[in-house]
RNA sequence: GGGCAGGUACCCAAGUGGCCAAAGGGGGCAGACUGUAAAUCUGCUGGCUUAUGUCUUCCAAGGUUCGAAUCCUUGCCUGCCCA
């Protein structure tokens, strides 16, 4: 195990906050003397089914923690997530049932693990003990905490202010989340900035039950792609690990310059100086085609960028459509005599289930956003003609593309 | 348990008998501009055989009316005050 210094100046790289500083040195001094690895803990929520990139910023620092010899416990929130967490969201969110939870939780333990070591990782649920908790222990626990300090936080005093409803349950999360470091002893917490309030509570409910508080380490929150809230599938601002490699160079592409540095900063190990110097784009680039290559694979962040700059740089339309329509002859309503067929434009853009409906198809067509074989058509009504075996190609609005092929019936 | 105020489109929010598929803002989409961006400007933003046509929408179910998001009744949900 590496000296205390080295140790704590990796652990402070990229974090907003450690409460205390102190208390984590005097740990790693005890865990170094006595050859015993810190039980470093971080709880994750099973209401999205997928991990996310914001969410990445945390894992990284568990992955540091790992690195330095330490035991990590990726605590699932099987049993909170079906109280739903409160923090700042301005409404009660609604509670999952347990069987969404069970199968969220199985594709978290999935995508972990493309950053830790599963060989030294722990995996826990919280319902293990929460679920065995009886009503009385529950009213036990419910007694360490005071209303007074629950209304200290923001998120329930706003909404109490706004005459919106607060549900008892949702007072009840941060206790559940405070025993969970009881349950595991855990000599560290890692959390977003957002999550300090909970991180907070697990100390104070260590101490009333006899145990040394925990160390809490805050990280910042990674906004997501509109660039001002925090990434979140709720909010559906996000890039997550399992999006298929050419939507997330996609989604990475189409963020702010500004966020883009954001996110060298906290999702890559990139020389941030060196980053500036290039031009915007081609850092955009490279960042894009990283990000892909380490949830996806080199291969598959290279062909992301070759596929990306073809369909958007030069123009051209992409090997891979997004929609391969095939049609035969006899669906064709505008017959001509000649043999050949044809169906009018909207039709065809609204039978390629690109668009959401006829209506849109039009509108989409009127304002210019549809192209058949490279030219611009703004009229709705013009039939697109097919002779048996044609094939066209729709571009429809910015990214949407479509191989519409006839065959003989 | 009682009193009061609310529940409108993806979100916020106006509308209190016909001119309402419903103002405004946000978000989203498209066009221009660009670096494929961002910012900015413009347009669009319920469905349908695109018709100055029609169908379904303003918590739910009933009712009044020629006509209801708007009035009445009941129910469900939320907040506040009192007990």
């Amino acid at each position: 195990m590496m000296d205390v210094n080295t140790q704590v100046e990796l652990i402070r790289r990229g974090v907003v906050e450690i409460i205390h500083p102190a208390e984590l040195e005097a740990k790693l001094v005890r865990s170094v003397k006595e050859g015993r690895p810190l039980r470093i803990k971080a709880g994750f929520d099973p209401t999205a089914p997928d991990l996310h990139l914001g969410h990445t910023v945390l894992i990284h620092k568990l992955k540091h923690f790992q690195d330095l010899g330490h035991q990590v416990i990726f605590l699932i929130g099987d049993f909170t997530g079906m109280i739903g967490d409160p923090t700042g969201v301005s409404e009660t969110r609604k509670a999952l049932t347990r069987e969404q939870v069970q199968e969220n939780a199985k594709t978290y333990q999935r995508q972990i693990f493309k950053i830790l070591d599963p060989e030294k990782t722990i995996i826990e649920f919280n319902s293990r003990w929460m679920g065995a908790m009886t009503a009385e222990g529950l009213i036990q626990l419910a007694a360490h905490y005071r209303v007074a300090r629950m209304m200290e936080r923001d998120d329930f005093r706003k909404r109490f202010e706004e005459q919106k409803p607060i549900s008892v349950h949702e007072f009840l999360y941060p206790l559940v989340q405070g025993y969970d470091s009881v349950a595991l002893k855990a000599d560290v917490e890692l959390g977003g900035t957002d999550q300090k309030f909970n991180l907070l509570v697990g100390r104070e409910l260590q101490r009333d039950y006899g145990q040394e508080p925990q160390v809490v380490i805050t990280m910042p929150l990674l906004e997501g792609t509109d660039g001002v809230k925090k990434m979140s599938k709720s909010v559906g601002n996000y890039i997550a690990l399992e999006d298929p490699p050419g939507e997330m160079f996609g989604k990475l592409m189409s963020i702010s310059d500004t966020l883009m540095f954001r996110y060298y900063e906290l999702l890559t190990t990139e020389d941030l100086e060196r980053v500036k110097s290039l031009h915007p784009m081609e850092a955009k680039q490279l960042l894009a085609e990283l990000i892909v290559a380490r949830y996806h694979g080199p291969d598959a962040g290279r062909r992301a960028k070759e596929e990306f700059q073809q369909k958007f740089q030069a123009q051209t339309f992409p090997d891979q459509p997004d929609k391969h329509l095939i049609l035969t002859v006899a669906e064709l309503p505008e017959r001509d005599p000649s043999g050949a067929g044809g169906m009018k434009l909207v039709k065809l853009v609204a039978a390629t289930g690109l668009v959401a409906s006829g209506s849109e198809a039009r509108r989409l067509i009127v304002q210019g956003g549809v192209e058949v074989d490279s030219v611009k058509e703004a009229n709705p009504d013009t039939v697109i003609a097919f002779r048996e075996g044609q094939q066209r190609r729709l571009k429809i609005g910015k990214r949407k593309f479509a191989l519409v092929e006839v065959k003989p019936s």
